[in-house]
DNA sequence: TAACGGAAGGAGAACGTTTTCATAGGGAGT
DNA sequence: ACTCCCTATGAAAACGTTCTCCTTCCGTTA
């Protein structure tokens, strides 16, 4: 470990000003080539690297953008990084990440630090989009696209999936397979997310004309224990089904493995949909029919949208609405 | 969106000198209730934030931690993240990411960058440590703790799993069932990490007095169809073999799958064991017997060991080895 | 030979903080 | 009334850059 060394070091060293050594170093000025190749032989000895802080307050830009997020675990949220660092580091920005744990208090620190730190903009993921938020976000001095939530008015921008629609879409395509008893498990009932798909279910069936017990809609945590016992709930209760909905793929293996460990036979007497294909639903045994959306785009065109708004400075309100495919696999067939 | 505004302005608004305003802040130095009380009103009015660059400048201090890693895919990385964000967050420090994509020019080029974002110390994941990595981070201005790699000598300080110890651990429990006809999936050869369990792997077989044939050593990349696909060519050239190890639950999983598809029973005939124990293994039936290690606590290991090289100023070579634990399920039994 | 112009590079302001030092005011002790 | 000290505040340096002006030097042109 040597320590660090400024510009007015590397200028001494060479016997320049400090001005002709930023010159060389951003190559910007005219510079003649011999004191060029002096300078650039003391910047290799030293290692010297600018102190991008004091650049940055010369040129009040941070290259910084924020993340906030409700959960950096699962599939998802790597996915979505792995989007965003693709489309920011090509443009020479950095990423920040704040991680609130699903907590609200921390979703403003986190706003707090991050207006503090002078990131040019944020991407923010939440668990449930409030009027609250949309104050927050307004009186923010940087640009900030939603993710996974429609903020449902023409202020801030978004980038989500249509859940509503892919969950109706799913119901349906067992509703056309002639299934008539079904059960939706969703995740928490605070989650919006989980909300839009169960609407989506149960507009498929009132729309084709059955009606639904509220016994047969479940909130669950998201984890493939939860869906495994939930699932064997319904067995001992006695509910007669033979179509699920469950809001991911997690709680899908676990009603799964739970119908299988009763008795069933998958997709013989019931058929299962994942609303969410990770890994777990090509794996599992029959592998899971399910609904499949790119985390890693949503984080791409997430990154699109905030870069067009931090560069052309223009904040009016626009979102993008990414595709889904149903996947058809071995956890579904039809009702006999 | 409303401006910036910065501590001059504060202070002409409240009528003070921006020092005062500064003693407000940041709480140090006497200040008189009313001054404060009218600062802070229009702290409150204007949404000040202090510029944390120009903080950051004068104090020489950054509160960044750098992460540099491989792979933010899988389960591995964001768990480690969780881990680290919880340690760093305490101490008011906040995350940088760089993702590599296992180019080792990027790591480079990473280095550089936090370099010049005066980072105070690194967490550095990569597939490989080699000598030029110790050169790099030699001359590196801050702290680097090497996570996942033992770095094999006194100087670059690490955090890790016994691979080794692992892998003969979880063949030694197979021995000891009965089995002799072992078969061995590894990740990549650049692995060094698949390397370290391979021999692990092998130093058991030998040391219980069993030869091994080259053919029962694949390389693979991870993937859950890699497994499979492996698996399958295995019983198509009619290897005999009643144990497998497998360097990760992913593969693991695509064996029993490969297996079960060609007609065999899991465990009846085949005991599988995977080095690797994430919701994967759990899900799968029959469930995964696996060795189960916590990349949460790696992060906070990891991070804990930097803070300590980073707030001492003491930064000599040190190292923690984590546990783990063999989770004993449904996919090993004796053989008959 | 005088005037001009372009190339090379230096001096110093600006960015927004923290912090050190200086100073004014006022109450207490003599 | 004089000194002393403590509280409250301001002025200005420092952090390490970028960038805008200047100045100097030298070759070209009339």
């Amino acid at each position: 470990m040597r320590e660090d060394i400024n510009i007015t070091e590397v200028a001494r060293k060479a016997g320049v000003s400090i001005a002709t050594v930023s010159r060389v170093f951003n190559n910007n000025g005219p510079v003649k080539e011999s004191t060029r190749k002096k300078i650039e032989q003391v910047i290799k000895e030293t290692g010297y690297r600018p102190n991008i802080l004091a650049r940055e307050l010369a040129e009040k830009k941070t290259h910084l953008i924020g993340v906030i997020t409700h959960s950096i675990l699962g599939e998802g949220l790597p996915n979505s990084i792995k989007g965003i660092t693709h489309v920011i580091e090509e443009k020479g920005y950095n990423l920040l990440i704040g991680n609130t744990d699903g907590q609200i208090e921390k979703e403003q620190k986190h706003f707090e630090i991050f207006q503090s730190k002078r990131v040019e903009g944020v991407l923010f993921m939440t668990r449930h989009f409030t009027q609250e938020h949309r104050d927050v976000i307004e009186a923010l001095p940087f640009p900030v696209v939603v993710l996974l939530q429609p903020t449902e008015d023409e202020k801030i921008s978004y980038v989500a999936f249509d859940e509503y629609r892919f969950a109706q879409e799913a119901t349906r395509y067992l509703l056309d397979k002639g299934h008539e008893d079904f059960v939706f498990i969703g995740g928490p009932e605070t989650s919006a997310n989980s909300l839009r798909r169960e609407q989506g279910f149960k507009n498929a069936l009132t729309s084709a004309g059955y009606s639904l017990d509220k016994e047969r809609i479940i909130h669950e945590d998201y984890s493939i224990e939860a869906g495994y016992e939930a699932t064997k709930r319904l067995v001992k209760e006695g509910v007669p089904f033979t179509a699920m909905i469950i809001a991911n793929d997690g709680m899908a293996i676990g009603a799964i493995n739970a119908l299988q460990d009763s008795g069933y036979s998958i997709p013989r007497d019931v058929s299962i949909i994942g609303l969410d294909d990770t890994a777990l639903a090509k794996a599992s045994r029959p592998s899971l029919t399910a609904i499949h959306y790119s985390y890693q785009d949503l984080g791409k065109e997430g990154a699109n949208l905030l870069l067009d708004k931090i560069e052309s400075g223009n904040v009016d309100f626009s979102y993008k609405v990414l595709p889904y495919e149903l996947k058809k696999r071995g956890s579904t067939e039809e009702r006999y």
